[in-house]
DNA sequence: CCGCTTTTGTCAACCGGTTGCCATAAATTG
DNA sequence: CAATTTATGGCAACCGGTTGACAAAAGCGG
């Protein structure tokens, strides 16, 4: 009974080197186990479960690990696990600037807590939509939908799989992170009754977008505290060229003040107005939403309700990396403050239309 | 006696279900292979390698496969391939807007050819870059650098483990897509002599930025082409407020044009000579560069020089995917186009400063 | 009808970690 | 100092596919 290491060389299970000493394909925890003489589970253990093992094989595990240069392989850890420590974020539209700052607080939060953020798009199509997230699904730990165009079952049937986290609009039953327009509208309406406006029109996003029915109610209520009459207009789409295409309507409305769905139809509709020698704000008063990027180059700069989006983005990152580490509450909505942005397109009447 | 399932409890090998019969968790290959009356690896052959299994178990499994509504599991691939069918994406700022385009381009012709794209950001600062490049290395199968920040060395260092695309630089012995300034800048500056100007300034971008040194090489050409005089202006950043703050200098060197590195230098140099009073473009005309989000919505819109990024965007994500199916060349450079768009905000000097 | 090539399916060993269970060493207690 | 906990490391069975080697089955010419 000499020794008990000898019948090593037998070793019938347990996986052997790639290329033997390649230095590129990185080090497993069975190279980190032999240098540092221990059993690959216990460097396991090291590495992931701390306080598990004692503080001087510890020692012994990390050093080797750190002279081999060790990183964990993410699909080894994925397979016996399910966690990935990624999550996918599905915009509607890639090139609309209102997901921008979403993106950004999103990937910054997952960055911070060591998630990596995989993007998709779905192109406002709610099929494309659905497929993207269950192409997804397979891949990560958790979903957010940014401004879905999915029906409420479909997101809820993906909520039951896995944590899903939806912006900017609320799904019964699964959390939601939304910006309240009540603050920001109020004192955008507000503004205008104080600069003695009697009359004001909504331009309304897509049917389908829950929240253009939100802000709408929001333009009513405010119009009603301060009595001015609201009225609604439609538009083509929620875009700079749908808001050239309302210009029309606005100017056949009455009102001397505009409030849009987003900043996109207030900017072509203030380009169409100008072009059609009306002076903002001196014959016409126009107030966005969202506040998205470029809304300050225009002339005048635009007057907006702003939606914290950086901040719905990261908001959202953060109700669902805690929902996997199974802290937070499994539904329920995060409201987010909206406030008024003044400058330039909004202001006192000072000619008849 | 009389209970079923006794002896099945014994079942040593084979990957058990996870819940018994849970809807939710997918099948495996295994049910397949049980369903359809043959061997795993007769349906992993089945499902990956076509023409290696007979026609008729062809159909076998795939019916089977198509009634458990299988997935495969990318972990489970990816552990003994290595192939992820995903890509990572490093930007070096996600609210540029100059790289929504590219990320869209990306994101466009990942889905197209079922990869997934993996988006990180740097925050314009090269030891993130790197961190992040590394950390992306383990889940992805190539990677794609856009305005990298990070050294030339690194970046062969990074392309030597693994397939890496650059966008808006040229890395000896690594695969790029560039935007080629020749075209739209000689434009530009064909058409600034033709309006009568007789000298133009460039300001720059940031000193570590290649893309800016192309460009006001370019800028020198085409001026001496044009027989104009050329001057170069520094600038803090390469932002809105670093245009507004080169403004002192470009109304101090005297020439009647100015070209920028970028369009949100144009932007912000445009608000604050118009501030100071001076009328864009009759004083002085203002050409950018990329042809951004929002380069038209300014008053008068922005004359720039459009750069290709969306194209540049896919154009990566092709050479990338073809690299990775050993189709393509290792390395060398894409040159894409640029071209004049011509706006509001150039022209014929009319008044002198 | 037989031997030989070509298909086609099975076996089993991976890929690189994780984790329940167990044996042993160490620490605590009576 | 013996008895009992408890802390620590090892063993081995997974996770769900892929793939080389091989044997059985099928096709084929002579």
């Amino acid at each position: 009974m000499t020794d008990s290491k000898t019948p090593d060389a037998a070793r019938p299970s347990g996986p052997a080197h790639k290329h033997g000493r390649d230095g590129k394909s990185s080090a497993t925890i069975y190279d980190i186990a032999k240098l540092a003489g221990v059993n690959a589970s216990t460097v396991s253990r090291a590495l992931s479960k701390p306080g598990r093992v004692s503080p001087k094989t510890q020692k012994l595990i990390e050093d080797a690990a750190a002279e081999l240069n060790y990183q964990v392989n993410p699909f080894a850890r994925a397979l016996p696990t399910g966690k990935t420590n990624t999550f996918g974020l599905i915009v509607a539209d890639i090139t609309n600037p209102t997901f921008f700052d979403i993106i950004r607080g999103a990937e910054t939060t997952a960055t911070e807590r060591d998630y990596t953020l995989v993007l998709a798009e779905s192109a406002e199509s709610p099929s494309t939509e659905l497929t993207a997230a269950r192409r997804l699904m397979a891949t990560v730990d958790g979903l957010i939908l940014a401004s879905p165009r999915m029906d409420d079952d479909n997101i809820r049937a993906l909520a039951r799989d896995k944590p899903v986290v939806v912006i900017n609009r609320e799904v019964e039953g699964v959390p939601c992170v939304v910006p309240d327009v009540h603050k920001g509208l109020s004192e955008a309406v507000r503004n205008l009754a104080a600069n003695g406006h009697r009359k004001v029109a909504y331009v309304a996003g897509p049917p389908e977008s829950w929240m253009s029915e939100r802000r709408w109610e929001g333009v009513q209520a405010a119009s009603e505290w301060s009595r001015l009459e609201a009225v609604r207009l439609e538009s083509a789409k929620p875009t700079v060229d749908g808001g050239r295409q309302a210009a029309r309507d606005v100017r056949a409305s009455g009102a001397t003040a505009v409030l849009t769905y987003n900043d996109l139809l207030a900017i072509g509709l203030m380009q169409e107005l100008q072009a059609a020698g009306i002076a903002v704000p001196d014959q016409m008063s126009i107030v966005g939403f969202d506040d998205i990027f470029g809304a300050d180059f225009t002339t005048p700069p635009l007057t907006t309700v702003r939606s914290p989006l950086g901040e719905c983005g990261s908001g959202a990152a953060i109700r669902l990396l805690d929902l996997l580490l199974g802290k937070g509450e499994p539904a329920g909505t995060l409201s987010v403050e909206t406030e008024l942005v003044l400058r330039g397109s909004s202001g006192r009447i000072l000619a008849a239309l």
